[in-house]
DNA sequence: AAGCTCAATTGCCAAATGGCAAGAAATACA
DNA sequence: TGTATTTCTTGCCATTTGGCAATTGAGCTT
Protein backbone atom coordinates (compact mmCIF):
# COMPACT_ATOMS: atom_id res chain seq x y z
CA UNK A 1 0.00 0.00 0.00
CA UNK A 2 3.00 2.41 1.03
CA UNK A 3 4.59 1.83 -2.61
CA UNK A 4 0.99 3.00 -3.92
CA UNK A 5 1.19 5.99 -2.29
CA UNK A 6 4.45 6.30 -3.31
CA UNK A 7 3.80 5.93 -7.19
CA UNK A 8 0.80 8.31 -6.87
CA UNK A 9 3.39 11.25 -5.00
CA UNK A 10 5.40 10.68 -8.83
CA UNK A 11 2.94 12.19 -10.64
CA UNK A 12 0.50 14.61 -8.42
CA UNK A 13 -0.07 15.67 -4.42
CA UNK A 14 -2.21 13.20 -2.21
CA UNK A 15 -2.18 14.25 1.24
CA UNK A 16 -2.22 11.58 4.36
CA UNK A 17 -6.47 12.30 4.43
CA UNK A 18 -6.85 11.44 0.92
CA UNK A 19 -4.66 8.14 1.43
CA UNK A 20 -7.10 7.06 3.97
CA UNK A 21 -9.95 7.25 1.76
CA UNK A 22 -8.10 5.14 -0.69
CA UNK A 23 -6.90 2.66 1.81
CA UNK A 24 -10.41 2.21 2.81
CA UNK A 25 -11.38 1.30 -0.65
CA UNK A 26 -8.42 -0.86 -1.69
CA UNK A 27 -9.12 -4.57 -1.67
CA UNK A 28 -6.29 -7.59 -2.04
CA UNK A 29 -6.52 -9.96 -4.44
CA UNK A 30 -4.83 -12.59 -5.54
CA UNK A 31 -4.65 -14.23 -9.37
CA UNK A 32 -3.08 -17.59 -9.98
CA UNK A 33 -0.21 -18.09 -12.41
CA UNK A 34 -2.39 -18.62 -16.00
CA UNK A 35 -5.77 -16.59 -14.77
CA UNK A 36 -6.85 -13.42 -16.75
CA UNK A 37 -7.66 -10.11 -15.04
CA UNK A 38 -9.36 -9.17 -17.88
CA UNK A 39 -10.60 -10.66 -21.23
CA UNK A 40 -11.64 -9.65 -24.41
CA UNK A 41 -15.32 -8.89 -25.06
CA UNK A 42 -15.76 -8.35 -21.09
CA UNK A 43 -15.71 -5.11 -19.19
CA UNK A 44 -13.04 -4.43 -17.54
CA UNK A 45 -14.82 -3.87 -14.13
CA UNK A 46 -11.65 -3.47 -11.52
CA UNK A 47 -8.36 -1.46 -11.75
CA UNK A 48 -5.68 -3.08 -10.43
CA UNK A 49 -2.15 -1.95 -8.54
CA UNK A 50 0.25 -5.13 -9.02
CA UNK A 51 1.80 -5.78 -5.36
CA UNK A 52 3.54 -8.85 -6.45
CA UNK A 53 3.77 -10.53 -9.72
CA UNK A 54 3.84 -10.15 -13.40
CA UNK A 55 1.12 -9.61 -15.72
CA UNK A 56 1.36 -9.66 -19.81
CA UNK A 57 -1.33 -7.34 -22.33
CA UNK A 58 -2.24 -10.09 -25.20
CA UNK A 59 -4.25 -11.32 -27.79
CA UNK A 60 -4.86 -13.68 -30.06
CA UNK A 61 -5.05 -14.43 -33.40
CA UNK A 62 -7.60 -16.84 -35.37
CA UNK A 63 -5.31 -19.91 -35.16
CA UNK A 64 -5.46 -19.39 -31.94
CA UNK A 65 -1.66 -18.17 -31.52
CA UNK A 66 -1.03 -15.37 -28.54
CA UNK A 67 0.89 -11.89 -29.14
CA UNK A 68 2.21 -10.55 -26.44
CA UNK A 69 1.29 -6.84 -26.66
CA UNK A 70 3.37 -5.67 -23.11
CA UNK A 71 4.37 -6.85 -20.11
CA UNK A 72 3.12 -4.88 -16.54
CA UNK A 73 5.04 -5.65 -13.13
CA UNK A 74 5.16 -4.67 -9.26
CA UNK A 75 4.16 -1.40 -8.45
CA UNK A 76 2.48 0.11 -11.95
CA UNK A 77 -1.28 -0.18 -12.40
CA UNK A 78 -2.70 -2.72 -14.99
CA UNK A 79 -6.02 -2.30 -16.60
CA UNK A 80 -7.38 -1.99 -19.73
CA UNK A 81 -7.95 2.12 -19.62
CA UNK A 82 -11.00 2.17 -22.48
CA UNK A 83 -13.04 -0.48 -21.25
CA UNK A 84 -12.49 0.77 -17.50
CA UNK A 85 -13.86 4.49 -18.33
CA UNK A 86 -16.36 3.86 -20.49
CA UNK A 87 -17.31 0.51 -19.19
CA UNK A 88 -17.13 -1.16 -23.19
CA UNK A 89 -15.93 -4.39 -23.76
CA UNK A 90 -11.83 -4.70 -23.31
CA UNK A 91 -10.09 -5.48 -26.96
CA UNK A 92 -7.05 -7.82 -25.23
CA UNK A 93 -6.50 -10.09 -22.74
CA UNK A 94 -4.55 -9.42 -19.40
CA UNK A 95 -3.17 -12.66 -18.40
CA UNK A 96 -0.88 -13.70 -15.55
CA UNK A 97 2.60 -15.05 -16.03
CA UNK A 98 3.21 -15.74 -12.45
CA UNK A 99 0.71 -16.05 -9.42
CA UNK A 100 0.18 -12.51 -8.53
CA UNK A 101 -1.13 -9.99 -5.77
CA UNK A 102 -3.06 -6.90 -6.57
CA UNK A 103 -4.82 -3.85 -4.87
CA UNK A 104 -7.48 -3.53 -6.60
CA UNK A 105 -10.54 -0.50 -6.52
CA UNK A 106 -13.76 -1.41 -8.41
CA UNK A 107 -15.50 1.34 -10.94
CA UNK A 108 -17.78 2.50 -7.90
CA UNK A 109 -14.51 2.95 -5.47
CA UNK A 110 -12.93 4.63 -8.18
CA UNK A 111 -15.77 7.43 -8.82
CA UNK A 112 -16.05 8.02 -5.43
CA UNK A 113 -12.55 8.84 -5.14
CA UNK A 114 -12.88 11.24 -8.03
CA UNK A 115 -15.78 12.98 -6.22
CA UNK A 116 -13.76 12.67 -2.96
CA UNK A 117 -10.37 13.92 -4.03
CA UNK A 118 -10.09 16.86 -6.39
CA UNK A 119 -7.12 16.41 -8.76
CA UNK A 120 -7.83 12.33 -8.46
CA UNK A 121 -8.97 12.29 -12.34
CA UNK A 122 -6.03 14.64 -13.18
CA UNK A 123 -3.78 12.25 -11.58
CA UNK A 124 -4.84 9.12 -13.58
CA UNK A 125 -4.99 10.99 -16.66
CA UNK A 126 -1.44 11.92 -16.10
CA UNK A 127 -0.39 8.28 -15.21
CA UNK A 128 -1.82 6.46 -18.34
CA UNK A 129 -0.75 9.39 -21.27
CA UNK A 130 2.57 8.91 -19.73
CA UNK A 131 2.91 5.64 -19.60
CA UNK A 132 0.95 5.49 -23.09
CA UNK A 133 3.13 7.88 -24.82
CA UNK A 134 6.43 5.81 -23.27
CA UNK A 135 5.26 2.52 -24.62
CA UNK A 136 4.30 3.66 -27.96
CA UNK A 137 8.06 5.18 -27.92
CA UNK A 138 9.56 2.11 -26.82
CA UNK A 139 7.24 -0.02 -29.32
CA UNK A 140 8.06 2.24 -32.65
CA UNK A 141 12.10 2.91 -31.66
CA UNK A 142 12.13 -0.96 -31.74
CA UNK A 143 10.93 -1.21 -35.15
CA UNK A 144 13.39 0.57 -36.11
CA UNK A 145 16.25 -1.86 -34.45
CA UNK A 146 17.20 -5.46 -35.41
CA UNK A 147 16.26 -8.72 -33.15
CA UNK A 148 19.68 -8.50 -31.03
CA UNK A 149 19.45 -5.01 -30.08
CA UNK A 150 15.90 -5.21 -29.63
CA UNK A 151 16.61 -7.61 -26.67
CA UNK A 152 19.48 -5.91 -25.29
CA UNK A 153 17.22 -2.61 -24.90
CA UNK A 154 14.84 -4.85 -22.92
CA UNK A 155 17.39 -5.87 -20.58
CA UNK A 156 18.28 -2.59 -19.98
CA UNK A 157 14.64 -1.16 -19.87
CA UNK A 158 13.53 -4.34 -17.64
CA UNK A 159 15.77 -5.17 -15.63
CA UNK A 160 15.36 -8.86 -14.29
CA UNK A 161 12.20 -8.74 -16.28
CA UNK A 162 14.00 -11.33 -18.83
CA UNK A 163 14.97 -14.15 -16.65
CA UNK A 164 10.83 -14.18 -14.86
CA UNK A 165 8.92 -14.53 -18.43
CA UNK A 166 9.04 -17.59 -20.82
CA UNK A 167 11.14 -17.25 -23.54
CA UNK A 168 8.19 -17.58 -26.25
CA UNK A 169 6.46 -14.50 -24.73
CA UNK A 170 9.23 -13.01 -24.78
CA UNK A 171 9.90 -13.29 -28.00
CA UNK A 172 6.47 -12.51 -28.84
CA UNK A 173 7.09 -9.39 -27.33
CA UNK A 174 9.89 -8.67 -29.38
CA UNK A 175 8.38 -9.82 -32.62
CA UNK A 176 10.87 -12.41 -33.27
CA UNK A 177 10.87 -16.32 -33.28
CA UNK A 178 11.58 -18.17 -30.37
CA UNK A 179 14.17 -19.99 -31.84
CA UNK A 180 15.84 -16.48 -33.01
CA UNK A 181 15.62 -15.65 -29.18
CA UNK A 182 17.11 -18.87 -27.66
CA UNK A 183 20.06 -18.17 -30.88
CA UNK A 184 20.33 -14.46 -29.66
CA UNK A 185 20.63 -15.31 -26.02
CA UNK A 186 23.34 -17.48 -26.54
CA UNK A 187 25.23 -15.67 -29.19
CA UNK A 188 25.40 -12.92 -26.43
CA UNK A 189 26.41 -15.93 -23.72
CA UNK B 1 -14.42 24.06 -38.57
CA UNK B 2 -17.70 21.91 -38.88
CA UNK B 3 -15.16 19.00 -39.44
CA UNK B 4 -13.84 20.05 -35.79
CA UNK B 5 -17.04 20.06 -34.02
CA UNK B 6 -18.02 16.70 -36.17
CA UNK B 7 -14.91 15.20 -34.85
CA UNK B 8 -15.37 16.20 -30.84
CA UNK B 9 -19.11 15.08 -31.45
CA UNK B 10 -18.29 11.28 -31.95
CA UNK B 11 -16.40 11.68 -28.73
CA UNK B 12 -18.82 13.33 -26.43
CA UNK B 13 -21.92 16.18 -26.24
CA UNK B 14 -21.00 19.27 -27.15
CA UNK B 15 -24.29 22.16 -27.52
CA UNK B 16 -24.32 25.17 -30.24
CA UNK B 17 -23.69 27.26 -26.98
CA UNK B 18 -20.55 25.53 -26.50
CA UNK B 19 -19.15 25.31 -29.98
CA UNK B 20 -19.51 29.17 -30.46
CA UNK B 21 -16.87 29.37 -27.13
CA UNK B 22 -14.72 26.96 -29.38
CA UNK B 23 -15.48 29.04 -32.67
CA UNK B 24 -14.39 32.33 -31.02
CA UNK B 25 -11.13 30.94 -29.56
CA UNK B 26 -9.70 29.40 -32.80
CA UNK B 27 -7.03 30.82 -34.43
CA UNK B 28 -6.15 29.85 -38.29
CA UNK B 29 -2.81 29.20 -38.79
CA UNK B 30 -0.35 28.01 -41.88
CA UNK B 31 2.78 26.11 -41.08
CA UNK B 32 4.89 25.59 -44.70
CA UNK B 33 6.27 22.01 -45.71
CA UNK B 34 9.67 21.65 -43.85
CA UNK B 35 8.91 24.16 -40.90
CA UNK B 36 7.14 22.73 -37.61
CA UNK B 37 4.43 23.40 -35.09
CA UNK B 38 6.86 21.49 -32.17
CA UNK B 39 10.45 21.12 -31.61
CA UNK B 40 12.46 19.02 -28.95
CA UNK B 41 13.17 20.80 -26.42
CA UNK B 42 10.82 23.43 -26.85
CA UNK B 43 7.24 23.68 -24.61
CA UNK B 44 4.28 23.16 -27.23
CA UNK B 45 2.11 26.15 -26.64
CA UNK B 46 -0.65 25.12 -28.93
CA UNK B 47 -3.10 22.29 -29.61
CA UNK B 48 -3.77 21.83 -33.41
CA UNK B 49 -6.37 20.60 -35.02
CA UNK B 50 -5.49 20.20 -38.70
CA UNK B 51 -7.66 21.18 -41.35
CA UNK B 52 -5.18 20.65 -44.59
CA UNK B 53 -1.76 18.38 -44.90
CA UNK B 54 0.22 15.95 -43.15
CA UNK B 55 2.22 16.43 -40.47
CA UNK B 56 5.02 13.42 -39.08
CA UNK B 57 5.65 13.07 -35.35
CA UNK B 58 9.57 12.23 -35.48
CA UNK B 59 12.87 12.25 -33.67
CA UNK B 60 16.79 12.20 -34.93
CA UNK B 61 19.58 10.12 -33.46
CA UNK B 62 22.92 11.24 -33.18
CA UNK B 63 23.78 10.77 -36.56
CA UNK B 64 21.38 13.28 -37.60
CA UNK B 65 19.13 10.51 -39.30
CA UNK B 66 14.98 11.01 -38.79
CA UNK B 67 13.18 8.76 -37.65
CA UNK B 68 8.90 9.02 -38.33
CA UNK B 69 7.17 7.40 -35.38
CA UNK B 70 3.76 8.45 -36.80
CA UNK B 71 1.48 10.26 -39.66
CA UNK B 72 -1.39 12.91 -38.49
CA UNK B 73 -3.38 14.42 -40.74
CA UNK B 74 -6.57 16.53 -41.91
CA UNK B 75 -9.16 15.98 -39.49
CA UNK B 76 -7.17 14.99 -36.47
CA UNK B 77 -5.75 16.87 -33.51
CA UNK B 78 -2.18 17.20 -33.49
CA UNK B 79 -0.12 17.85 -30.09
CA UNK B 80 2.49 16.50 -27.49
CA UNK B 81 0.06 15.40 -25.38
CA UNK B 82 2.72 15.77 -21.96
CA UNK B 83 4.26 19.07 -23.27
CA UNK B 84 0.87 20.70 -23.77
CA UNK B 85 -1.03 19.75 -20.50
CA UNK B 86 2.61 20.28 -18.09
CA UNK B 87 4.23 22.62 -20.19
CA UNK B 88 7.11 20.90 -20.35
CA UNK B 89 9.67 20.45 -22.84
CA UNK B 90 8.38 18.38 -25.98
CA UNK B 91 10.77 15.28 -26.01
CA UNK B 92 10.09 15.22 -30.10
CA UNK B 93 9.94 16.91 -33.53
CA UNK B 94 6.05 17.29 -35.14
CA UNK B 95 6.99 18.46 -38.67
CA UNK B 96 5.22 19.46 -41.67
CA UNK B 97 5.60 17.36 -44.26
CA UNK B 98 3.11 19.27 -46.88
CA UNK B 99 2.26 23.35 -46.21
CA UNK B 100 -0.89 22.56 -43.55
CA UNK B 101 -3.50 24.61 -42.29
CA UNK B 102 -4.49 24.42 -38.22
CA UNK B 103 -7.32 25.43 -36.24
CA UNK B 104 -5.00 26.07 -32.83
CA UNK B 105 -5.28 26.99 -29.24
CA UNK B 106 -3.07 28.63 -26.90
CA UNK B 107 -2.87 26.81 -23.61
CA UNK B 108 -4.85 29.53 -22.39
CA UNK B 109 -7.74 29.53 -24.26
CA UNK B 110 -7.58 25.37 -23.64
CA UNK B 111 -7.87 26.43 -20.05
CA UNK B 112 -10.59 29.07 -20.67
CA UNK B 113 -12.76 25.97 -22.45
CA UNK B 114 -11.77 23.76 -19.82
CA UNK B 115 -13.61 26.54 -17.05
CA UNK B 116 -16.76 27.11 -19.34
CA UNK B 117 -17.50 23.82 -20.78
CA UNK B 118 -18.16 20.90 -18.44
CA UNK B 119 -16.80 17.49 -19.84
CA UNK B 120 -14.08 19.61 -21.88
CA UNK B 121 -11.71 17.56 -20.07
CA UNK B 122 -13.49 14.74 -19.89
CA UNK B 123 -14.01 14.73 -24.25
CA UNK B 124 -9.86 15.06 -24.14
CA UNK B 125 -8.85 12.26 -22.16
CA UNK B 126 -11.48 10.19 -23.63
CA UNK B 127 -9.52 11.29 -27.37
CA UNK B 128 -6.31 10.84 -26.69
CA UNK B 129 -6.71 7.80 -24.53
CA UNK B 130 -8.54 6.30 -27.46
CA UNK B 131 -5.78 7.97 -29.85
CA UNK B 132 -2.40 6.47 -28.01
CA UNK B 133 -4.19 3.02 -27.25
CA UNK B 134 -5.03 2.66 -31.18
CA UNK B 135 -1.58 3.90 -31.96
CA UNK B 136 -0.28 1.28 -29.61
CA UNK B 137 -2.10 -1.42 -31.11
CA UNK B 138 -1.37 -0.27 -34.47
CA UNK B 139 2.60 -0.30 -33.72
CA UNK B 140 2.91 -3.22 -32.18
CA UNK B 141 1.20 -5.10 -34.44
CA UNK B 142 3.67 -4.26 -37.01
CA UNK B 143 6.32 -5.79 -34.65
CA UNK B 144 5.04 -8.90 -35.28
CA UNK B 145 4.66 -9.07 -39.28
CA UNK B 146 7.29 -8.72 -42.19
CA UNK B 147 7.61 -5.64 -44.16
CA UNK B 148 5.32 -6.60 -46.86
CA UNK B 149 1.92 -7.06 -44.81
CA UNK B 150 2.88 -3.81 -42.90
CA UNK B 151 2.49 -1.49 -46.00
CA UNK B 152 -0.10 -3.46 -47.25
CA UNK B 153 -2.04 -2.59 -43.96
CA UNK B 154 -0.73 1.08 -44.36
CA UNK B 155 -2.43 1.06 -47.34
CA UNK B 156 -5.61 0.05 -45.46
CA UNK B 157 -5.80 1.82 -43.22
CA UNK B 158 -4.53 4.76 -44.36
CA UNK B 159 -5.84 5.14 -47.70
CA UNK B 160 -4.38 7.43 -50.21
CA UNK B 161 -1.68 8.89 -47.50
CA UNK B 162 0.87 6.12 -48.95
CA UNK B 163 1.04 8.73 -51.87
CA UNK B 164 0.97 11.93 -49.72
CA UNK B 165 4.33 11.30 -47.93
CA UNK B 166 7.67 10.59 -49.09
CA UNK B 167 8.96 7.37 -49.35
CA UNK B 168 11.67 7.01 -47.03
CA UNK B 169 9.59 8.73 -43.90
CA UNK B 170 7.20 5.93 -44.69
CA UNK B 171 9.81 3.38 -45.18
CA UNK B 172 11.15 4.76 -41.60
CA UNK B 173 7.81 4.70 -40.01
CA UNK B 174 7.24 0.77 -41.35
CA UNK B 175 11.06 0.13 -39.96
CA UNK B 176 12.29 -0.82 -43.21
CA UNK B 177 15.08 0.92 -45.55
CA UNK B 178 13.63 3.01 -48.33
CA UNK B 179 15.41 0.17 -50.97
CA UNK B 180 13.11 -2.27 -48.70
CA UNK B 181 9.99 -0.42 -49.58
CA UNK B 182 11.11 1.12 -53.12
CA UNK B 183 11.43 -3.18 -54.02
CA UNK B 184 8.08 -4.14 -52.32
CA UNK B 185 6.41 -1.42 -53.93
CA UNK B 186 7.08 -2.97 -57.07
CA UNK B 187 6.73 -5.98 -56.42
CA UNK B 188 2.92 -5.41 -55.50
CA UNK B 189 2.53 -3.40 -58.90
C1' DA C 1 11.56 -42.30 -9.45
C1' DA C 2 9.21 -42.80 -14.08
C1' DG C 3 6.65 -40.98 -17.48
C1' DC C 4 4.19 -37.20 -19.58
C1' DT C 5 3.86 -32.70 -21.45
C1' DC C 6 5.29 -28.46 -22.84
C1' DA C 7 9.17 -25.23 -23.47
C1' DA C 8 13.68 -24.34 -25.18
C1' DT C 9 17.65 -25.38 -28.05
C1' DT C 10 19.89 -26.52 -32.21
C1' DG C 11 20.93 -27.79 -37.14
C1' DC C 12 19.82 -27.18 -41.78
C1' DC C 13 18.29 -24.51 -45.36
C1' DA C 14 15.26 -20.93 -47.56
C1' DA C 15 13.43 -16.40 -47.56
C1' DA C 16 13.54 -11.67 -46.21
C1' DT C 17 15.97 -7.62 -45.51
C1' DG C 18 19.98 -4.57 -45.33
C1' DG C 19 24.27 -2.16 -47.18
C1' DC C 20 26.34 -0.06 -50.71
C1' DA C 21 26.71 2.20 -54.92
C1' DA C 22 25.31 3.58 -59.51
C1' DG C 23 21.91 5.35 -62.36
C1' DA C 24 17.19 7.31 -63.17
C1' DA C 25 13.59 10.27 -61.90
C1' DA C 26 11.56 13.94 -59.59
C1' DT C 27 11.81 18.31 -57.48
C1' DA C 28 13.62 22.74 -56.25
C1' DC C 29 15.85 26.75 -57.52
C1' DA C 30 17.89 30.26 -60.02
C1' DT D 1 14.09 26.86 -69.08
C1' DG D 2 18.15 24.76 -67.51
C1' DT D 3 20.77 23.20 -63.76
C1' DA D 4 21.51 21.47 -59.22
C1' DT D 5 19.94 18.78 -55.59
C1' DT D 6 17.44 15.42 -53.54
C1' DT D 7 14.82 11.27 -53.74
C1' DC D 8 13.86 6.94 -55.67
C1' DT D 9 15.05 2.68 -58.04
C1' DT D 10 17.81 -1.17 -59.01
C1' DG D 11 21.60 -4.69 -58.98
C1' DC D 12 24.75 -7.29 -56.37
C1' DC D 13 25.88 -9.60 -52.39
C1' DA D 14 26.14 -10.24 -47.21
C1' DT D 15 23.59 -10.76 -43.11
C1' DT D 16 19.63 -11.61 -40.50
C1' DT D 17 15.70 -14.05 -39.53
C1' DG D 18 12.24 -17.60 -40.27
C1' DG D 19 10.44 -22.46 -40.98
C1' DC D 20 10.69 -26.95 -39.87
C1' DA D 21 11.95 -30.82 -37.31
C1' DA D 22 14.64 -33.40 -34.11
C1' DT D 23 16.56 -33.32 -29.67
C1' DT D 24 17.23 -31.82 -25.14
C1' DG D 25 15.59 -29.97 -20.90
C1' DA D 26 12.41 -28.62 -17.23
C1' DG D 27 8.35 -29.00 -14.58
C1' DC D 28 4.18 -31.85 -13.10
C1' DT D 29 1.73 -35.75 -11.96
C1' DT D 30 1.30 -40.07 -10.38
Amino acid sequence: MEKLFAYLLQFGHVNAQQFELIRARAKHKKIAKGAYFAEAGKVSAQIGYITDGIFRVCYYDKAGDSFTRYFVYENRFVVDVNSFRDEIPSAEYIEAITDCQLLVFSKQDFTQLSALIPGWDDLFVKITSYVLENKLKVTSNMLVQDAQKRYLNFLDHYPGLANRVPLHMLASYLGITPSSLSRIRKSIH
